[in-house]
Formats: structure tokens, sequence, C-alpha cells
DNA sequence: CATATTACTCTAGCTGTCAAAGTAATTATT
DNA sequence: AATAATTACTTTGACAGCTAGAGTAATATG
């Protein structure tokens, strides 16, 4: 399992990216989380929340209701334009954070 | 510029590895940074220095002062022992990362 | 009916970043 | 010689993100 202190920052667009596929609730995400990182990462519960308020309130993703339930209320999220064009500006800051961390973690 | 926030949690491996390499003092450790990435990132002052205690204080850095400056006093920072140890970790933990962020970078 | 699981919410605390302001010595400029 | 610029470090206070822990509530299982 990695530290989340490390994930911190990236947490945003890792959520976008789950809802950008399709919407999905919470309970959801977290398993999804869980299934493609093999268990190397896991988002708690608490964050995932805090993480959707954030997105939210920055007009990112939009919620609602679902019907159907096997325990408490879904609440489905759905991602905006505005939240898929933010994804894809991540998507290219991404690859600019791999070159400038390499520098420092390669070569000895 | 990348945002300080997303480098987070990879301050004390960049300064750890600059002083891995020699000795070095705060302001020197600066401008080496915005060197070596091209102004892509540039630490904060405040920022630096409370990486530097956070590193005093885990043992994985420790200082002394030098005695030529062109200003202020230079507090040098040396790197111990425990210090190597950890940051070859954190270059392992890096690639670990790496692939798990790019589950949710790569595809859309 | 008890227990487990699903599903979400809220609060309080901790940690890391950093603007701002300050101290102080050296070097460059006029 | 006075002034400004640069070098060099320190401290404080504020803010944002992560999360343990506790709570609420509905559904599924045995």
């Amino acid at each position: 399992m990695v530290r989340s202190d490390i994930i911190r920052g990236h947490l945003d667009a890792i959520i976008l990216r789950l809802i950008y596929e399709k919407d999905q609730y919470g309970y959801e995400i977290s398993k999804e989380i869980s299934l493609r990182t093999n268990d190397r990462f896991q988002i708690k519960e608490a964050t995932l929340y805090a993480v959707f308020q954030r997105l939210e309130r920055r007009e990112l993703i939009e919620s609602y209701f679902g019907d159907i339930s096997h325990g408490g209320k879904r609440r489905y999220y759905k991602i905006t334009k505005l939240g898929k064009a933010y994804f894809k500006e991540t998507v290219e800051e991404w690859q600019e954070i791999k070159e400038i961390i390499n520098i420092f973690m390669e070569g000895i």
C-alpha cells in the first residue's frame, strides 16, 4: 500500500477519471480504485467524500440520487463539461510532474 | 510552473537527493532545483526550511555552519546513513506511484 | 432476529505548504 | 561613504487536504 500523502494532489484526477467513464456512486468508486490498483492503493472513505464535495463545489461534477441500492441510498456523480476539460489538463500536467520528479529520482 | 500541492509529498525526496550528492546549504539547494527543472518548479523559501526541520527531526539529515559566505551565514546539511536508506526506499516507492497514477491517466 | 454489508455524512485533529515579515552579512552601485 | 541589491536564514500564522472515529440508515444473510 502506498502512502496516501503521496497520492495527495492526484485524488481529484483519479475520481474524475472514473466518473468520466460512467456515472458512479461513492462506494462503487472506492471498490473500483482498490480493484484497478490491485489493492496497492485504497482511498479512505472520509477522503473520498471530501473529494466529492470539493469537485462539486468547483462544478467539475454534479450529483443525483439513484433509486435502487443494496444498502443506504446511492448518490451518483456525473462529470460536467468543465470537469472533462479539467481532467484533460490534469493528464498533461501529470506528464510534466513525472519528468520533474524523475530528474531527482534517477541515477543514484 | 507546476502547482506545489502536486509535488507535495515528494519534497523530502528531492531535498534528500541533492544533499545525497554533496553537503549543501538551503539557498544553494533552492537555486539548484530551479536550475535542474528549468524553472518548471521552484521551491518556496519557507517550505524549504520547513523540510529541513522535518528531515533533521527525523534524523535523515544533520546540519553544521559553514565559515565562508556571500551574505548571511550558511547552514550546511549532510545526509545521514538513515537518510540514504530512506531515499532509496523513496525511489522504489516512486516507481510504484507512477504505475498507479498512470492507471488513471491513460486511455482517454 | 442478529449480524454483516452496503452506503453516506460530519467533526475534529494533524500535517504540509507558504505569504509575510523580520534579521543580518556581503557585494555592487552611485 | 551611503544606498541598494543580493545572499542567507528564521519564525509566525493561516489555510487546505487527508483521515480516524463516530454516527445514521437501509438491505442482505444465516
